[in-house]
DNA sequence: TTGAAAGCGCTACCAC
DNA sequence: GTGGTAGCGCTTTCAA
């Protein structure tokens, strides 16, 4: 079952009695075609069902139009999110996006990687699984890649980002306010920035409030549901445990509603919980969750316009980039003053 | 920031002082090759850092090895697990795959079906948005296409889905056996044989039970999170509310769920919920869902496993194939004998 | 076993 | 504005 042969360029330039030149034209706007030949032309496209080849045309151009994209975790809709992002803003400059799965595995990543070079990609977008990503990139030096979300900690490049540290900081803030003074954290992955900036905004909204961070308030999980499921059974344990909870991402903070329903801890009665990353489902649970909400399919799009922008520059353009975007706070129902 | 320029095989065969016709034979193993000259142009590949242009090789031998994969929703992860098992299993054969999002919208897709034939892929797994993506198949006979999850009402060709009625009759079994009588459903999209299929198993298992089905119980959706809600909300605000609601898909039960927290409807004390599609976030709800589990990995890897049988066929192949798997129902707290 | 050469379908350049 | 044409880098005959 092959695809049935296709029509090519000449058999439509035959068909309209063109050139193959001026079907070319006409297919990629180049240049200007009197009407009546483009009306003819058209019509044969439309009569031989013609698409036209890119293969064909990336081999002459040595430009692919595809870039490669890829994320710690499919299902995770903040990743999916962006995603949209990226693929409406790919669609509208001509690309596609191969989209990979890390699986938050380095080893995928690299597989990935190379796989995407081989295909010839004209760039990549890469939200990496660990702080080493950096050394991939030099390896590849001068190859249009542009990070998102997270990026290795000292990484120099081109990134899109949220304000992380802006954000966390925000997010401690409105739990300070409600009247909470042992407020703990559940960390994301301390190897990459976004999980670095998340934990420091805590620390200096807390030390500006001269509140003490005990270290069993401070929990490194790694962004994954089971760690934010086990940190907050390990916190809810504690001889005093805390009033409020800060959890760095949306998978972590699913596990940490898991771990509240198992030890049947009313929330946000007993414990406040803020999690970072708003997600259509936040709002379907009992409570409401409290989030920090990322700008993600802006994020997206800025990530895959900075790609493009790179792809599209000559050799000269290594010019270093950070776009860091503002996150918002959306209080609902999980945050609540603490109970006297 | 252009990628630097890459060698040719002509180069390497230069370098290695041999025709490029043995470099292509040493490159695809398509021949032997005396060891000396394997060697030399073995060599020669090191010291120009060759790559084989992937590119070039598919104009040639008009194989792409990449599919596309198109589905109706990103965030949903339904669709992104199903990815996964498509992911695995293309990498294993070697192709890679291109993820394209239509949104629920018709036009989307259809966009994206051309860019997809422009960059010829081998092939196309499609999960379609509405009835009517058979036509475009038709009109592109003989292309490799896998249809999973969704398909046509009509549909004859290639398809993975799961075993949707079977699984609808058991879970409104359920229902019943708790001792439910006034059980309601919102259906999926009814022009897709998913949609027709979960309504007609739970049809099944009410008529057997001798149980009516009045018109206000059986509520259309379309698939999305709105009309979950919505439909939840008519059928919550009815002089005679059902005991138990029937949900045909993960992201309408969130938008139910959500319509029972808005007027406090306790689930499942004063109704219950039965959603179709088991996912990560089921079990953190409160209280956890009870669900029918479809077989997600297993679905994508079938679905590509088709696909590239598919692929790889001679021209004949165009037997149909219809693979139903088997779903599992989950039952958890969201299920509960009516209240007397 | 190896080399020479003809394209794959397209773009881009140069005449007209 | 339009047509002719030379490659892009590779695979694949076909002779030698």
């Amino acid at each position: 079952m092959m695809a049935k042969k296709r029509s090519t360029m000449l058999e439509v330039a035959r068909l309209a009695g063109v050139s193959v030149g001026t079907v070319s034209a006409i297919v990629n706007n180049s240049h200007s075609v009197r009407p009546h030949l483009r009306e003819r032309v058209e019509e044969a496209m439309r009569v031989l069902d013609y698409h036209p080849n890119h293969i064909a045309r990336s081999l002459k151009t040595n430009r692919s139009y595809t870039v490669g994209m890829i994320i710690p975790d499919v299902t995770n809709p903040f990743f999916t999110d962006v995603m949209r992002g990226v693929e409406d803003t790919a669609r509208t400059g001509g690309y596609s996006v191969i989209l990979c799965n890390s699986n938050e595995d380095p080893a995928q990543e690299r597989t990935h990687l190379s796989t995407l070079f081989a295909r010839r990609v004209d760039g990549i977008l890469l939200a990496p699984t660990d702080g080493h990503a950096a050394e991939d990139r030099l390896t590849h030096r001068r190859f249009p890649i542009v990070f998102f979300d997270r990026i290795p900690t000292g990484f120099r490049g081109q990134a899109v980002v949220a304000e992380n540290f802006e954000a966390a900081y925000a997010a401690t803030r409105h739990l300070i306010e409600l009247g909470h003074q042992r407020i703990a954290i559940i960390t994301g992955k301390l190897d990459l920035r976004n999980g670095i900036d998340r934990l420091e905004g805590y620390r200096k909204a807390m030390q500006e409030a001269h509140l003490p961070i005990y270290d069993e308030y401070l929990q490194r999980g790694d962004f994954q549901l089971e760690s934010g499921y086990d940190r907050g059974l390990r916190l809810l344990k504690l001889a005093q445990p805390p009033t409020a909870i800060f959890c760095c991402n949306n998978k972590m903070t699913l596990g940490l509603m898991r771990a509240l329903a198992e030890l049947q801890v009313p929330c946000p009665q007993k414990v406040s919980v803020l999690g970072f990353d708003d997600f259509d489902w936040a709002s379907s649970f009992r409570p409401k969750l409290t989030t920090v909400a990322q700008p993600t399919f802006e994020m997206g799009k800025k990530a895959m316009e900075l790609l493009m922008r790179n792809i599209e520059a000559s050799e000269e353009g290594g010019e270093e980039a950070l776009i860091a975007l503002p996150a918002e706070l959306r209080i609902r129902e999980s945050t609540a003053p603490p109970s006297p």
